[in-house]
DNA sequence: CTCCAGGGGCGTA
DNA sequence: TACGCCCATGGA
């Protein structure tokens, strides 16, 4: 157990951000987080504290990173012109969230499966994925599952996985893993591939298009200007900016734009209101 | 019961 | 390139 103190972190915003799919609320009002292998509670203390159920060692090699504590998201205000009120109250809304450097394996799989879920959805698809193919492992006596590993699914039929109920993604998470085993894709290569090529080999996998690959880019090879535009993002664009999102106001970090956005605009704050910037104050800047 | 969900592959024009 | 259709299943 170690105390840490880190302004501008909110669990509840995080867990709940869409980005991450194994972190949960305890009864008790701690967080559970399952890892790069590893189990973590976290309880927000107040005033900026938080404590975390590991080792001082583990907090900086691991959590410090997978939280991106040392990024500043304070200079992202700046850049939002002053007329765009949907993105003023976005990024006052999800104040505290992070853009989380995951595994990038572990976000492929997660994000095929997400395709036509919902968030509960691919929760339940997730876990039932883990528990059945995932290394078993006792912390401070919790059992837990870990996130399968490629080897632990190459060779299984979709038969074989019929069982988590997956649905036509079966067979795209089965080929993924082919794909590892192959050598058609090497996820430790991907990391020093720039934006595009990492982009390009991503949509390679069969079952990964563009919105996928650009989820992938940004929560697990923490790419910030990769944009996924999902149905939501889409709503929200036509809602607030007349169809077309002025990405060059952002260029760097965009996905973390994105990412309160996607926040935001899923909230019941936000939903049911008549749109908050008035109509074509974004077409402003294009002609 | 109905409807929709952090989409993508594939065939067609 | 752009569109329509289908995919399988759980939540609400």
């Amino acid at each position: 157990m170690i105390c840490k103190k880190i302004p501008d972190f909110d669990l509840l915003k995080i867990a709940d951000s869409g980005q991450c799919f194994r972190m949960n609320p305890l009864p008790g009002g701690a967080y559970s987080v399952i890892a790069r292998g590893r189990y973590l509670e976290i309880t927000a203390l107040g005033e900026n504290r938080f404590q975390f159920s590991c080792t001082e060692n583990e907090f900086g090699e691991i959590w410090a990173h997978y939280f991106d504590l040392s990024a500043d998201y304070s200079r992202i205000r700046d850049k939002i012109p002053s007329y765009d009120h949907f993105l003023h109250q976005a990024v006052d809304y999800g104040w505290g969230m992070r853009i989380l450097n995951q595994d990038p394996w572990e976000m492929t799989i997660s994000f095929i499966i997400s395709q036509r879920k919902s968030i509960p959805a691919i929760k339940t698809a997730i876990e039932s994925l883990c528990t059945k193919f995932g290394d078993k492992k006792v912390s401070e006596g919790k059992e837990y599952f870990c996130f399968p590993s490629p080897e632990s699914l190459t060779g299984l039929a979709c038969s074989d996985i019929k069982c988590c109920a997956l649905g036509y993604r079966d067979k795209y998470i089965l080929r993924a893993a082919q794909s590892v085993q192959s050598g058609d894709i090497r996820f430790e290569l991907l990391r020093d591939m720039d934006e595009e090529s990492a982009r390009t080999t991503l949509k390679s996998l069969y079952g990964v298009g563009e919105k996928v690959a650009n989820c992938i880019l940004l929560f697990g090879l923490h790419h910030t200007n990769a944009f996924p535009e999902d149905t939501w993002i889409n709503r929200i664009v036509d809602a607030e900016y007349g169809g077309i999102f002025p990405k060059s106001l952002y260029d760097g970090y965009l996905g973390i734009i994105q990412q309160y956005m996607f926040y935001f605009g899923r909230s019941n704050a936000y939903r049911q209101k008549a749109p908050l910037n008035s109509p074509g104050c974004s077409t402003v800047l294009i002609s």
